[in-house]
RNA sequence: GCGGUUGUAGCUCAGUUGGUUAGAGCGCAGGAUUGUGGCUCCUGAGGUCGGUGGUUCGAAUCCACCCAACCGUACCA
């Protein structure tokens, strides 16, 4: 035993969190679900490691051998840098400019798996949590990210999402990259200010129009007194940009073009009933996408754990990045897709109500009455023809005496008991007491003796027929949930 | 990162102008009941008072710094 003053203590890590047996088995269900609708549209799963070389992520400090911040890193004793992967679409370039010559183009594929971000945590973010993507690498076209929009909306009906609860955004960068040329943000000198712009469009949802047209142009003073600049634009400019994310007009380019194209063919599979709408406010990224964006958001009033109705915002999104793969080859290769926040959507399909939680049948626990080796023998072969017969089943493995094995069964949940002691074994039997029944007929029973010697909702079976009382039990008890 | 609020038992919280040994409810463990989960009663375990330093005869209480949580904001590949 450690002493007192040495003794370690027990802490979890910021940002982080344990899962406990309902979140783990509902994610599960999840990520089945999610899987079913990729397979469908044809996608093939890869998985790549949680650790890759940090240049690969693509994440150095300017001017620095050292990876930037928002990433775990650490050297490998050769002295190169490795970073825990922070999203999946990296790690995915890298494959797939590693294996280019065995892979089918285009490559479609997905994968799902934890992510990091060495940033500070808040409600709901985390610093690991998990993504679902899916990519189609070497398809030049927007049908590509057509799809990718359709088979969004797919995958969050197949969890559950009611039709109008949710919609997926489509805007694209190079709508955008003209309105930013339109007043006068063009070239690489204002790549900062460009930056400072996007980053107001992209609060529209958080603060209306008139915290945008705040941020666009002097600044912005929060609720808590602290002061954020703006972007320092004249007031044509402000109304050039308000006027556009609020009409989405501008004059025609390839963005625009693209655009409609991408609305014709979700039109023509039907989904432009509400699901996919292009939307000139969302910005999504600022680094690597070059083409169309797109955000999955839920619309659907969701009570928080306060039971407060809360705008539960992006659940997931994607778009195109040219850029990406080439980066490792010389050669252009175009690819897009997307991402979806599991753990985000989980919390979300929580507070809806509509998480399946898997009901898990909790073990039958046959109770150690004799502990001599004998006993234990009989209990263990117990235990083991109820698993023969694919009913969850423990022996109870603890020191405690009956009373605390009772608790022990009650606290898991048990639907039953297997009780031998001495005497049912003299006689070839085993006594079976169903734990639900029990505690409903421990209503009426106030009287402490009583509630002992009645032993309500217990009975006595031929050791050979133990297997068969037990499902008579389980069966009757699925009968009343259903009831 | 910036601004604000809050840290006392596993949980929810009391704790007097700074004054003996820091409390309650719930929960947990044991017993009343050597073989029966509930109810009732009894008993018990569990605390670096978020941490460190300072002021003081004396600090959970006052001061400084740090840490953590929460809220807002910034950033978010």
């Amino acid at each position: 035993m450690a002493e007192k003053a040495n003794k370690v203590k027990a802490r979890l890590p910021r940002g982080l969190v344990d899962r406990h047996p309902e979140d783990i088995r509902a994610v599960d269900e999840m990520l089945v679900k999610i899987r079913r609708v990729y397979e469908l549209y044809g996608f093939e799963p890869v998985e790549t490691p949680l650790i890759e070389y940090t240049d690969a992520l693509g994440k150095f400090l300017p001017d620095q051998d050292r990876p930037n911040e928002g990433v775990f890193s650490f050297q490998d004793d050769d002295e190169q840098w490795l970073s825990l992967r922070y999203d999946l679409t990296a790690p995915l370039a890298r494959y797939v400019a590693e294996n280019y010559e065995r892979l089918p183009k285009p490559y479609r594929s997905y994968r799902n798996g934890w992510v990091f971000r060495n940033e500070k945590p808040g409600p709901g973010r985390f610093r690991q949590f998990m993504q679902f993507d899916a990519d189609t690498v070497g398809a030049p076209h927007v049908s590509a990210d057509a799809e990718m929009c359709m088979m969004m909306a797919d995958v969050l009906e197949a969890l559950g999402i009611a039709r109008g609860d949710y919609v997926i955004r489509v805007n694209n960068r190079k709508v955008l990259d003209g309105v930013l040329e339109a007043i006068g943000l063009g070239g690489d000198e204002n790549a900062g200010r460009r930056l400072t712009v996007l980053r107001a469009i992209d609060k529209l949802d958080k603060f209306g129009p008139e915290g945008v047209r705040l941020l666009l142009g002097k600044g912005r003073l929060d609720e808590s007194g602290d002061f954020t600049k703006g972007a320092g634009l004249d007031d044509e400019a402000i109304a050039k940009v308000l006027s556009y994310i609020e009409t989405g007009e501008i004059e025609d380019n390839e963005g625009v073009q693209e655009l409609r194209e991408i609305e014709a063919l979700c039109a023509a599979a039907g989904y432009d009933d509400g699901r996919v709408k292009i939307d000139p406010s969302v910005v999504r990224g600022l680094e690597y996408y070059t083409g169309p964006v797109f955000e999955a958001e839920l619309l659907a009033e969701i009570p928080n754990e306060d039971g407060q109705i809360v705008r539960f915002g992006s659940v997931g999104g994607g778009g195109r990045y040219d850029g990406l793969v080439s980066r490792f080859k010389g050669a252009p290769i175009p690819a897009t897709g997307f991402s979806i926040g599991v753990s985000r959507l989980m919390t979300a399909l929580k507070n809806l109500g509509k998480l399946q939680t898997v009901e898990t049948q909790a073990p039958v626990v046959v109770m150690v009455m004799d502990k001599d080796i004998e006993s234990l023998g009989r209990y263990q072969k117990m235990v083991s023809d109820l698993r023969q017969a694919g009913i969850r089943a423990e022996m109870y493995l603890g020191g405690a005496g009956m009373k605390a094995q009772m608790k022990y069964a009650d606290r898991r949940g048990s639907p039953c008991v297997v009780i031998q002691g001495g005497d049912e074994r003299a006689n070839g039997e085993v006594q079976i007491k169903d734990l639900v029944e029990g505690m409903r007929l421990s209503e009426e029973i106030t009287d402490n003796t009583t509630w002992r010697e009645a032993r309500p909702a217990q009975f006595s079976v031929a050791e050979g027929e133990m297997i068969e009382a037990v499902k008579r039990v389980l069966a009757a008890q699925a009968e009343d949930r259903l009831a």
